[in-house]
DNA sequence: GTTTGTCTGTGCCAAAAGTCACACAAGCGG
DNA sequence: CCGCTTGTGTGACTTTTGGCACAGACAAAC
């Protein structure tokens, strides 16, 4: 495998990017990629933030968390995209609200704000993060209607399928992904494995019906 | 009252305006402001959308239904903004998953999008639609977290809170705005007057102790 | 092996939210 | 005044979700 600058790295991955100045390779260390391993807190509730993080390669989950030890994914950030929600506190003064952690290892460079602003003088960057901004406001348009009006089946049934065929995780896991407690999580397994929808191992779902897990997620009510 | 021209008013409502080319006056009759009656349907769910809504005067609710009756506002627009959800199907062609409606008769000025991408040379005004957008999320944010962790009678309190002292709505429309029942609404605001914290009326409620209901919608749980 | 910790299964109960059904009241137009 | 519409009050019941307690199961560490 050949290894290749971070900076071009990011140009492939980011179209947009090839075309803002300062350019990557310009800007130099004060954007150097860094490593994160996976599970690093990047930040939680209440800290500051210093950048726009971009995200070359790995996965970050932004969460919310409840006062009490429940806690509610709100989305995911893959390569090539860079995580709003810092945004809220970097163009506003609001404190920011969640708390967002690497799935995986990841690489991710951190854009300081004055940067970010030069870097949004070219029209494709802008629309490419105006385009971001839009995404996210409909991912959470539509995470605010399942919390609101879809029961938990059907949002474990979104979930089971958002995971692939076979899936290695835990009740907990998925708990928080939905925002609710393990238990509930665990007895609705068992009524998708009476189904035979699934079958259930340690750490470990199998699907087995993902035709019925669908119509579930898509159900009424 | 004097009466100025529309443009000159969008531009003291909103600084950023100012600097912008071609200038509102410029851009003529293509973005002719329009006034619309209290309850006037601007979009509705799948409705193809035209332009960004920029509000001048008035107030626009913008809100997500479920399948069957129910309806939860998402937030509210006014002077000054400009309304993002419809952003989503401008800068990714997604379909609209909301529907906004006029709370107040209001002015308002329809941005076609090829105006809006040659205002966001202007650095001001991209900074404002982004603080904008900013501010969104993090309302969007914080509507989850009181939907995921917060029960009813908490977020009641706020929302009654968030009407002034007196005010003159309806059951039904108070659990049109927290996307639940009517029927829930009334026991809740009963318990409240039980209390001593609310007085109640026909189409009309009146706090009478706020610092009650400030501490319910300030509890933990 | 045994221990330890994490993950899962489950029964029981409580609270919250929603559903249904219907009664009643207030205001409005004829 | 009379019916009609709209808003409210409420009781009885169900479903859904959550909380608690503890038992068993598996895997890795010792």
């Amino acid at each position: 495998m050949v290894t290749i600058p971070a900076s071009t790295q990011a140009e492939l991955l980011y179209p947009a990017l090839a075309q803002v100045r300062p350019s990557l390779a310009e800007s130099g260390a004060a954007i150097a990629p860094m490593q994160a391993d996976a599970g690093t807190v990047l930040f939680s509730e209440n800290s500051p933030c210093q950048g726009f993080p971009l995200v070359l390669d790995g996965e970050i989950k932004v969460s919310r968390s409840s006062g009490d030890g429940r806690t509610l994914e709100l989305y995911r950030v893959v390569p090539g995209e860079i995580c709003l929600v810092s945004s809220s506190c970097l163009f506003r003064s609001q404190p920011l609200s969640a708390s967002a952690v690497t799935t995986k290892a990841s690489t991710l460079i951190l854009i300081p704000p004055d940067i970010f602003q030069r870097w949004l003088d070219s029209a494709a960057f802008r629309n490419e993060v105006l385009g971001l901004f839009a995404e996210r406001m409909a991912d959470l348009t539509s995470l605010i209607d399942a919390v609101a009006f879809h029961k938990l089946d059907r949002r474990l049934a979104t979930a089971l399928l958002g995971h692939g065929q076979q899936l290695n995780i835990t009740h907990q896991a998925l708990a928080d992904e939905l925002g609710t407690v393990r238990e509930i999580v665990t007895r609705l397994l068992h009524r998708f494995e009476r189904e035979g929808w699934v079958v259930l191992g340690r750490e470990q779902i199998q699907i087995s019906n993902s035709a019925a897990l669908r119509g579930v997620a898509a159900q009424a009510g």
